[in-house]
DNA sequence: CCTACCGATCGGTAGG
DNA sequence: CCTACCGATCGGTAGG
C-alpha cells in the first residue's frame, strides 16, 4: 500500500503476509507478555522489520492489539470450533468442543496457553474496544455451548430439566480451570481432570 | 530506618503504617494494572509520596513486587480463610472456604476481584521467585480444601470413593470461573451459578 | 523520606 | 518498508 521504494517489486500477497505474520507473532508473544505489556520495538525485532515498519499496517497500538485479537479468535475457530463442527449438533459436537479446547491448550497453539482465558484477565476490569472485543467472543463461545446442550437436550442425550445456562458455566469452568492450572504447574493432569468432571457431568445429566 | 533529616519525629510505627499503606495499594492496583504493570511513580503517586521514598522500602521493582504477593495473602487469609476456620473441620469449613471466597469476590477486597487468580494468568509462562511465590499460595489453598474434603469423607459427609483431588480441583474451578466471569461481564449471577454448582457436587458426593 | 538526575525504552511521527 | 527523531515514562541511584 506504500509509495516507498522498493528493491524488489512488491506484490499484494508479500503485504498480506507480512501482515499475517505481525499479527501471529503478536497473539502468541501477547500470552507470554499480555497484550499491554507487548511492545511495538519487540515486535518488530520478532518479525525481523523496525517499528515504523509496523506502523506501516496499524495506526496505533490499539489498533494492533484490536487487530491481534481478531487474528487469535481465527486462531481459535479454526483450531477448537472447526474440527468440532464436523460433528452432529448435541451431545457429541459438544464433547468434541471440549476435547478440542483442551487439545488445543496441550498443543500449545499459543505458548502462554487460551489467548482468550489470559487475554480476558488481563482486560477484564478495563474499558473500551478491546475488552469489549474479548467480552464478544467469550460470550459466543459460551452460547455455542449452550446451543448444543440445548440440541442434546431435545435429542433426549441430556436431561430436560438441566439449565443450559448453568451447565454450560461448569464446563468452562472446567476448561479455563485446565488452562490455569496447567500453565502454573506445568500438569498434564489438569487437563485429564477437567476431561473426567465433563464426562461425568454430562452422563449425569 | 532511614538517616534523613525530619521535621516531625518519625516513629518505629510510621514507618510501618506506610509500609502497609504502600504494600496494600500496590496489591489493589495489581489487580486492575496487573503486578508488572504497575509502576513505581504510579504507586508512590497514589500513596502520596516520592519514588525514592518508595526506594527507602524497598530495593527493586522485584522485591516490592514479593512482598505485594505477601501483603495479597495476608488480605486473602484475613478474609477468606480465618473467618471459615471458625466452622468444624469438614463439610461444613469446605462450603465455609467455598462461600467465604465468593463472598471475597463480590465485596470487592480488590478490586480487581481475587488477586491470586489474576496474578496467576499472568506469571504463569514467566519464571522466578514470584511466579513461585504464587504457586505455594494457590497450592496451599487447594490442599487446605482436600484436608477439608478427606475430613468429611472420614465423617461420613462425603463418600469414601471420591478423589478429593479431582473434587478440590473442580471446586476450585467454580470458584475460579466466578472471579473470571463475574469481572468480565459485571455478572453476579456468575457467583450465584458457582455456588449452585458446589452445592449440587457436593450433595451428590 | 526528598530533589535531581541517569540511561533505556515506551508509543508515535516526519520524511523519504 | 527504512532511518532518524520526538517527548514521556520506565526502573533505579546519588546525595542529603
Amino acid at each position: 500500500m506504500g509509495t516507498y521504494p522498493a528493491r524488489k517489486r512488491r506484490t499484494r500477497s508479500d503485504g498480506e503476509r507480512s501482515y499475517r505474520t505481525i499479527l501471529d507473532t503478536a497473539a502468541r508473544l501477547a500470552t507470554l507478555e499480555g497484550l499491554e505489556g507487548l511492545s511495538i520495538a519487540r515486535l518488530a525485532g520478532e518479525v525481523g522489520m523496525s517499528k515504523s515498519g509496523l506502523y506501516a499496517h496499524f495506526d496505533s497500538k490499539q489498533d494492533l492489539q484490536l487487530a491481534t485479537v481478531g487474528a487469535a479468535e481465527d486462531v481459535f475457530t479454526a483450531e477448537v470450533i472447526t474440527r468440532a463442527m464436523e460433528k452432529p449438533e448435541g451431545i457429541e459436537r459438544l464433547q468434541a468442543l471440549c476435547q478440542r479446547y483442551l487439545s488445543y491448550v496441550k498443543r500449545a497453539v499459543f505458548p502462554g496457553g487460551c489467548f482468550f482465558s489470559s487475554t480476558a484477565a488481563e482486560w477484564d476490569t478495563r474499558r473500551g474496544p478491546i475488552r469489549d472485543r474479548v467480552r464478544t467472543v467469550l460470550a459466543g463461545w459460551t452460547e455455542l455451548l449452550e446451543a448444543n446442550v440445548l440440541a442434546a437436550q431435545q435429542q433426549g442425550d441430556l436431561a430436560q430439566d438441566v439449565d443450559a445456562g448453568q451447565l454450560s458455566f461448569e464446563i468452562n469452568a472446567l476448561l479455563h480451570e485446565a488452562n490455569g492450572h496447567y500453565l502454573l504447574f506445568r500438569d498434564p493432569a489438569a487437563l485429564d481432570r477437567a476431561q473426567t468432571a465433563i464426562e461425568d457431568r454430562l452422563a449425569r445429566a
